[in-house]
DNA sequence: GTTTGTTTCTTAATCGTTTTCGTACTTTAA
DNA sequence: TTAAAGTACGAAAACGATTAAGAAACAAAC
């Protein structure tokens, strides 16, 4: 390893002052400077992290909580589209990401307990059980935290604006001429559906649509089956809707199995539309409408705030980000004469 | 901070009573160590890492090499499949896994000065371009490296088994009846599309089957468009294929639209077989005939192997290890009568 | 000529561990 | 009784960096 001592040696000075050549601190001479840092340069010199984050306490490593149940989070195209966009970003500002966990030597540990371990100086919870004892005890330590669609008093939240997507969405399929319009939402206990309901009946009501209780219903996001069940019901209806809004996209292939299989043409005879703007959204034939949540920039937005957070405690605030969806416009959803 | 020196003032001893009663080491008697051990678990203590890395050299964290030049490669379920099993495993035994970047303050370093400058004890390259000096330098480096899906003469490297898996799949094709099979393959200069063409040619070949030209043909992994082209040509030869083998799940889309356009029907008209076996194929209908890549075991296996070779140096070889995929039999290849 | 100030560098302490070596005390053997 | 061996702990150095305080050299001011 060469280390301060390894330069001092060559140089002919003390540990001392190559730390402050190196750091650029004012009172080392110019000519001694520049000497020091060409032979650091041509030894390949790289502080240890370890000794300096002991010394300083700042390890330049963010914490990132990434669990789920099935233990398959990581390859949900949304939650691994959040973290892509926030190691990139973290990394551009000189940050490591590293994944908290549980799991010390024999004995478990908390979330909390493995983040002071491991030094980390900021958190991002893109995937967890927000209910878990563990993952509120992080949420209310003191290391900053920024909380990923989930809004709580003392974290910065970045959150998509299902909102505002769903009102653009219902919109658009109202100028398309749609005036019987369904709705299948995910599950109710989570911030986005509550969000998207509540928009998706403001916006019904703002353009005087009626909502029959029969076309509002319940399926699993990032499942068929549902959607296959409640998506036959809709259409055996009396009256049925000309368009439905599932969930989102993949729950959305469910509806659409059902709907090639009873013989029906998208969007001729039905129109349907999605959320989230999957890669395989924009694959199939025809091409789906939804709203693509732009991950990259949620992700990216929640590595700035959290490193302005660490870097200025002071000045940041805690607040809520909201990132707007864009409407895709495929060719799921036909145009029709009211 | 609840430190070793907390700890040891509390019950009257040194620090380095403290630390070796932690450890279990042999010259503390057994009631001084309970003592201890009680009294750090109710401080709440925990051992700082970076102190600990300093002095020992050892990290226990792991670098993981995921980077494309799209920037996303996060978001492909393959890799990040193989992403999840590796942090499940490596977490499993002690170990945290932090991404490797090239980021330093503002200027640049190589993959394996930011390994060294984190003390990484191993790395994992999931996602990379191997042709890449940086890439090179790392796997030639000292540190014990893993590669998924690619051979380098001193790194262990988890594959999955393409060989196994094309002839798997072409011998239940043929068991299906069918006699005439394209295969539309990835781009060549992959190691996985050379082992899929040769055994492609091999199995053809024992089973007693000729391979027209015409029947071998390119396409882009993870796209559509070249799928699109390559499948409507097949189908307009004049001796077209009962069936068509794709890159993967997601070009076979593409063929798939096509197939649908020309109101064909699948499995009746024409059989299609996939790789990968994504989420998304078990979710179409008809479901998809395909290879599914255990991505959690190839993942799982490059951590314990890589974790062996950083605690047992000289008794861990360097090797290939290969996993085997599993044959999905879904619905799209169907029976015919030869 | 003494004081004061500047510039540039060094000394030494420190962060929280681990580990080598030494020491005091107890036990066993001759 | 005394030497040897064993047990249980402490003192201090070390890992590689940062930083407060101090010192040497020289210039400027009275």
């Amino acid at each position: 390893m060469v280390s301060l001592k390894t330069i001092a040696e060559k140089c002919g000075v003390s540990t001392a002052t190559v730390s402050k050549a190196l750091n650029n601190q004012k009172d080392i001479s110019e000519e001694t400077k520049s000497r020091i840092k060409k032979t650091a340069e041509a030894l390949g010199y790289f502080p240890n992290a370890a000794a300096r984050a002991l010394k300083t306490n700042r390890s330049y490593n963010i914490g990132v909580l990434f669990e789920e149940e099935a233990g398959s989070g990581l390859t949900h195209e949304y939650f691994s589209g959040v973290l892509n966009g926030l190691k990139v970003q973290a990394e551009k500002q000189g940050y490591d990401i590293t994944f908290i966990n549980t799991c010390f030597e024999n004995r478990k540990m908390s979330y909390y307990e493995h983040c002071r371990y491991r030094n980390f100086e900021g958190v991002a919870i893109v995937c967890a059980d927000f209910n878990d004892p563990d993952v509120m005890e992080l949420m209310n330590g003191t290391i900053p935290v920024v909380t990923i669609d989930y809004v709580h008093h003392n974290c910065t939240a970045v959150c998509s604006n299902n909102i505002q997507g769903m009102e653009d969405l219902v919109k658009y399929i109202y100028g398309q001429g749609h005036r019987k319009i369904a709705y299948i939402h995910g599950q109710k206990a989570s911030y986005v559906t509550k969000d998207r309901l509540a928009s998706f009946y403001r916006t019904m009501d703002e353009l005087g649509l009626a909502v029959p209780d029969e076309y509002i219903r319940t399926a699993d996001y990032l499942e068929t089956k549902g959607a296959e069940i409640q998506t036959r019901e809709l259409l055996n209806l009396k009256n049925p809707p000309t368009c439905i809004i599932y969930p989102d996209d993949t729950s959305l292939i469910g509806g659409r199995n059902v709907i090639i299989e009873m013989g029906l043409r998208i969007p001729k005879d039905i129109s349907i539309a999605g959320y989230d703007g999957t890669r395989m959204s924009q694959l199939l034939h025809p091409r789906l409408t939804t709203i693509r949540q732009d991950t990259e920039l949620i992700g990216g937005e929640a590595a700035k705030r959290l490193i302005s957070s660490i870097e200025r405690p002071r000045t940041t605030l805690i607040e809520r980000v909201v990132i707007e969806g864009i409407l895709v416009q495929g060719q799921s959803v036909g145009r029709i004469n009211c």
